[in-house]
RNA sequence: GUGGGAGUAGCUCAGCUGGUAGAGCGUCGGUCUGUGGCACCGAAUGUCGCGGGUUCGAUCCCCGUCUCCCACCCCA
């Protein structure tokens, strides 16, 4: 016993990586719940669900949603495909200063009598511009036009983690490719997640939008907005003077108490749109209007990715703390003819599915979770037997079944079909086998009946028709 | 990336100016080998987040680190 018992060493325990976390069984039956309505809702709308691959060449990211954003910039999960060169290549002084939006890197000479090449790859950190990839690739211009098309899945962003947001989250979102630029299009798209937030009882929802112009007025209205914000300079604090160069559009973003005031007093876009924005923005809310759908005006409203113009939206949702965005879109018609597709209008939105469900969850909204439907207590061998077959046949009638491994006495079993929320309790002991009348027990108040086993399916069923 | 707070059993937490840990809930077992929810009794599980330092001695003090929370940044 001196050295063999002495030291039991545990290998040491792994943990989810920071900023990613496990979604248990008590969690996923509320994910499950939001994605059907999701599937249901979209649907009644003519979506059709696209499925998109998790990771794509680097360079669409940083096209499609700008190279000097955040997002592409250092927020991106970049990786080589052949992996783990990047290092020995640096080793052997064949690449230098690494530039994370080239595609590939070619290495002469480096294997035996052949060129070595490399693929810039990158984690999705959205999908709108796989989703507009994809529309390329597939000719989908070959379509009935507009192409409109739903997904669901996770993101992946090196963020900081905080509530709301994780490293790898979940974006429900859509798109509409083709077709027209119909301010109806915006309109019906914003109605679509709206009645999606409404089927589920999201509380609290406010619809912000706006219109951030288009490449004949923006950027007029930008060097406006810089040229004011250079008189009030001194009353801003660092971070916004450092984006008077970069983007003076981020600076209305602030949230900085010391600098409403003077953020009021701006120029505001909307009143330097050019006439045919401003006739598509005012047109976009009359469509709004004939929807019954409120929103607010927020001239405050500028997205953070490149492709966006002329509408642009946000849903916040109550709950959330600072993250309460639970929605994000806007209208992105230059988009495809960037990504070297034909010249197409689009628009779309993603929601994160993790906010929203957070949401919900801070106003009671999750949904019990369901239990068993039937528990089979059994004892004896025979019993047994008898109980396999039960389980095949009522699970195959689509009955949720547990049946216990091995004997119980009858009060452990109730006991267990109580606590896993089991609505009947089969009862399947000597008496019943050899009687051949099986005991069926209501755990809800306690009552119980005898039935041969073809009445039992029939009585279950009935049973369940009847409180469904 | 920056600043602040926190990490003790599966969960929620207690632990008095440092003497190597407790409660409730949950889990499992028993009272109860043909009938659950209640009650009572009992048990298991902690390298006190991890690593280092100070000390005779650290869950407690110091440093580092990881993770979570809050705010900033940014975004969904």
């Amino acid at each position: 016993m001196s050295e063999g018992a002495a030291k039991k060493e545990r290998p040491r325990s792994f943990q989810a990586i920071r900023g990613v976390r496990d979604l248990l069984p008590d969690q996923t039956s509320l994910w499950n719940f939001v994605e059907r309505i999701a599937h249901e809702t979209f649907a009644t709308f003519g979506f059709g669900e696209i499925r998109l691959p998790l990771f794509e060449r680097t360079d669409l990211f940083a096209r499609s949603i700008g190279e000097d954003t955040d997002v592409v910039s250092k927020e991106m999960y970049t990786f080589l495909d052949p992996p783990a060169w990047l290092e020995i290549l640096e080793k052997l002084g064949t690449v230098k200063d690494v530039d994370r939006t080239a595609t590939t890197f070619t290495i002469k000479n480096h294997l035996p009598n052949e060129n070595f090449i490399a693929e810039v790859l990158s984690l999705r950190p959205e999908a709108t511009a796989s989703a507009c990839r994809a529309y390329i690739e597939h000719n989908m211009q070959q379509l009935p036009q507009p192409v409109k098309l739903y997904y669901m899945g996770p993101m992946f962003r090196r963020e900081r983690p905080q509530k709301g947001r994780y490293r790898q989250f979940y974006q429900i979102g859509a798109e509409v490719l083709g077709g027209s630029d119909a301010p109806a299009i915006d309109a019906e798209v914003i109605e679509m997640v709206m009645t999606f937030f409404d089927r589920l009882g999201l509380e609290g929802v406010q619809l912000h939008i706006n219109s951030i112009g288009d490449k004949n007025c923006r950027p007029k209205y930008v060097e406006l907005l810089r040229e004011e914000l250079q008189k009030v300079k001194d009353k801003l604090g660092p971070d916004s003077r450092r984006r008077i160069d970069t983007n003076p559009l981020r600076v209305l973003d602030s949230k900085l108490e010391s600098e409403q005031e003077t953020i009021e007093k701006l120029p505001r876009i909307t009143q330097h749109l050019c006439d045919s924005c401003r006739d598509n923005y005012d047109e976009v809310k009359r469509q709004l209007a004939i929807r019954g759908i409120n929103y607010s005006q927020n001239f405050r409203l500028v997205r953070g990715l490149d492709y966006y113009m002329r509408t642009t939206f946000e849903i916040t949702a109550k709950g959330l703390g600072s993250q309460n965005a639970v929605c994000g879109g806007g209208r992105y018609d230059g988009l495809l003819e960037l990504l070297g597709g034909p010249p197409t209008k689009g628009i779309g939105f993603a929601i994160g599915e993790d906010r929203l469900i957070l949401s919900l969850q801070e106003s009671g909204k999750a949904p019990a979770q369901q239990g068993r439907d039937v528990y089979i207590a059994w004892m004896g061998e025979r019993a047994q037997a008898t109980a396999i077959r039960a389980a095949k046949d009522l699970r195959k009638a689509g009955f949720s079944v547990e049946l216990p491994p091995v004997e119980q006495k009858f009060g452990k079993a109730l006991g267990q079909a109580d606590k896993l929320g089991a609505k009947y309790a089969l009862i399947l002991g000597d008496n019943e086998v050899s009687e051949g009348l099986w005991t069926l027990k209501m755990l809800a108040d306690g009552s119980q009946a005898k039935f041969t086993e073809p009445d039992l399916l029939e009585h279950l069923r009935k049973q369940k028709a009847l409180s469904s």
